[in-house]
DNA sequence: ATGGTTAATGTTATCGATGCCATTGGCTTG
DNA sequence: CAAGCCAATGGCATCGATAACATTAACCAT
């Protein structure tokens, strides 16, 4: 198992694995590469002294000579939401599959400080593409304000090309499904204004709203966290006439349906809940919450995907579907005729 | 603000730096290096010039000759349940302020193969160390397998010396509240067996209970997840005397809340309920969920700074204590008189 | 002044892989 | 059989930073 170079203390490198084999270190580097004009015979010669030696390519030596890396940065602030998350997870097995890997980077604040040092850290890496995962407006301007010649995916609606964003499918969904039955005023729980998913999830919310003849009577502005949630039920006014609320993620939901509970406001009864994500408590708490399971893994790998199409210059490979889901639970039920 | 380097396009280099400035390629080295017998004069021309064409060390080449890199590895699984997330969010930050970035990543399976491809990644990519943040007993004989001359950290409970981790702190915590309640029988919902995380809260809670003269009546495994909390409400005999359960994280234990309430067991009334993680959304499911608010933070910055002195061969700084605290919530109330 | 120190800076070779060009040998073609 | 051609392989320079060693300058003591 263990190869056999315990005798020398240095990795090996293409001139051991060449003189073993009796050939040239050229030779060695373009079977490594995959290039398929090598004779059979030497081909196995050079196999085996790799093979013996345990060598494996030094990458710092070949990014130096080369200067095409295969790491993709991932530029991501609130990774450990199940969201980014998972967008993170299909990023990273679609840049290995393509024999890529996928450097992350947290940032811990949204300001222009942080985000430039990040920035920094990959341009010093050399790595051959930026994914953004996190967007809010400044950090798109920031990123857009820096000229660099590394191929940056920052707006996701960029790599599906046609096909709605999750958010997108998911603000429509959660539409038609409080329309269905019956809604008519409605309320709308957000995360930060400057936040891009948040504004996706409202306009395509908004706009089938709309197209159903309903309204939307009031907005409070979040902050992904319970917190704002159970502010917002405090806020919450009984004689808005409001009998539904879709909240951009499952946490403010929770929270809200916390709060409004406080309140003696029935959820489904009197107010319908629909949140956003599908956390897995979401089928645990009381009422099982009714929400938008996003399918954020294909929205992941469909922006490497556009990536490295950028990076390698060739057509994007066909774009899979990132389908959201509307699971429908407990929190949602007919609007309580008024 | 852009870099006046937009006449070349390679990146400026040692050499260009150093004939802007009239020295030598070494001195300019030097001085990024932060070596300090450089003379005034010379300092600021040199500096001068690295600002003028916005001059960055190529990493790939540092590396190639010193063959020694600043990156640390992250092995991770489950990098996005808030417990790994949260260890990251402090290792990367501990790395980032000793100059040292972290290179996070996340393996989908368990099995061997995947461990030993991430570890293949970290080697090809010479890591300066590696620290493993899953901890389950495969990840740890396969890391141990491999003769490496990397250092790692595989043991939270190396890194953090003489001071109880979180897990060992928070189980501790939980029965010393569920007895002083009065609870006698109690039950643990655990994650998987192999998963050490989850032994180490699981003994830390039997010791101090047996220590109180309780007793530890049933066990269920499970898998980390709300279903698999549901899983044990259902399996849960009310005949077997037991008034409290210790989940050894917040997603079980909600699941097993919601699983309670389905069978019309009322918690706390009937049983107490404890979790572990303190999860955002723990504040807000009904009731109130009593749980283990750990400083993985913390944690993650002791393991780092432990990894760092090995390979730095240096002693390590004085130790953060991790300090978990208990957050008392209304899942947990008073022991029923029988 | 002369040798001896030390501080500041310069020279050269090297890390490992690979792009570019040169070479070799076998085979085809007229 | 010579000329020509292609497939397979080798030689050399290079990417950018730095370790190791060499040099210069400046200053001191004798």
């Amino acid at each position: 198992m263990v190869p056999d170079n315990a005798h020398s203390d240095r990795p090996a490198t293409v001139h051991d694995v060449a003189s073993r084999a009796g050939v040239s270190a050229q030779t060695v580097s373009r079977l490594v590469k995959g290039y398929e004009g090598i004779r059979p015979a030497t081909r196995e010669r050079v196999q085996t002294a790799i093979e013996e030696l345990g060598y494996r390519p030094n990458r710092a030596a070949r990014l130096l000579r080369t200067r095409r890396s295969n790491r993709i940065g991932a530029l991501v602030h609130n990774m450990f939401e199940r969201g980014p998350g998972q967008l993170l997870r299909g990023a990273a097995s679609e840049a290995r599959a393509s024999g890529y890997s996928l450097n992350i980077v947290g940032i811990d604040g949204l300001d222009e400080s942080s985000i430039d040092e990040a920035l920094d850290l990959f341009e010093e890496e050399q790595v051959a593409g930026i994914f953004v995962v996190t967007l809010t407006e400044e950090l798109r301007a920031v990123v857009q304000r820096r000229s660099s010649d590394i191929p940056i995916i920052v707006d996701p609606a960029e790599s599906a090309g046609p096909i709605p964003t999750t958010g997108e499918s998911g603000g429509r969904m959660a539409a038609q499904h409080l329309l269905a039955l019956g809604h008519r005023r409605l309320g709308f729980l957000g995360g930060p204004r400057e936040w891009l998913p948040s504004e996706q999830r409202k306009e395509s919310f908004f706009i089938e709203l709309l197209r159903g003849g309903a309204t939307v009577v009031a907005e409070w502005p979040g902050d992904w966290t319970p917190e704002a949630g159970a502010s917002a039920a405090q806020a919450f006014d009984p004689r808005s006439g409001i009998t539904a609320i879709f909240a951009a993620n499952d946490a403010m939901a929770i929270g809200l349906m916390h709060g409004l509970a406080l309140r003696g406001i029935r959820v489904p009864a009197e107010v319908s809940v629909v949140g956003f994500d599908d956390i897995p408590e979401a089928a645990y708490v009381i009422p099982e919450l009714t929400s938008v399971h996003p399918n954020f893994e294909d929205e992941g790998r469909n922006a490497i995907n556009a990536l490295l199409a950028r990076i390698e210059q060739r057509p994007p490979s066909p774009i899979i579907h990132p389908g959201s889901e509307l699971i429908v639970r407990g929190s949602t039920g007919p609007a309580p005729s008024a």
